[in-house]
DNA sequence: AGCATAGGCAAGTGAAGACTTGCCTATCAA
DNA sequence: TTGATAGGCAAGTCTTCACTTGCCTATGCT
């Protein structure tokens, strides 16, 4: 479970996701495909970013909350403190901002 | 370039190396698998571990020095402060621990 | 010299995963 | 209620990558 922001981590498309949330939260399905398409050159499918986020969300890097026919979605960087406190500040009491 | 990191910190067997060197520093290729298999019961080939090092080492995320016929392996974290000043403190001005 | 240790190179295999295609559901507006 | 929008599900393809196997080089010891 905690392995999982790993995995989400290691893909280019995916980071470039969360550099798009983290600049912008709160962004549909089509607002990020837009945004990928526009801002990085990639030309992906609908398809394609909805399993990148869905990889995200169960990495629990991203929250979606569905709103009518649309759903948002909002990053979460708390996970990545996993990182800074397993090799970078590995003696910080896991509790430190 | 300062993208392999996140392929590097992909592969779980690769995180324990860094686990490990971050314990111990400066061990060398038989080492390295020794432990992998006695602390983390992974059961590897020597091949295997040495491809994964050097996958760490491309990422710069660690160093090897030659030294008559042994190989020792330095870890450095520095690059993953990149994570650190991406996300998760974007506004850092990029060098301040 | 000869043997053991420490490591490297390269081709092959098998599985994980990124992306597509095609079709289906749900919400809203006319 | 019809059509358009926003999203989901489920194969199928194709590439990447982790790991193995077999052989080769280099250093040190006796």
């Amino acid at each position: 479970m905690a392995e999982d922001i790993f995995k989400a981590l290691s893909d280019p498309t995916r980071r470039h996701i969360l550099d798009e949330l983290v600049e912008r939260d709160g962004q549909t399905l089509f607002e990020i495909c837009a945004r990928l398409t526009a801002k990085h050159g990639l030309g992906l499918s609908r398809q394609a970013v909805s399993q990148h986020l869905a990889v995200l969300e169960s990495a629990g890097l991203i929250h979606a909350r569905r709103q009518g026919r649309y759903k948002f979605h909002d990053v979460n960087t708390e996970p990545l403190e996993q990182i800074v406190t397993r090799w970078l500040r590995p003696d910080t009491p896991e509790g430190t901002s």
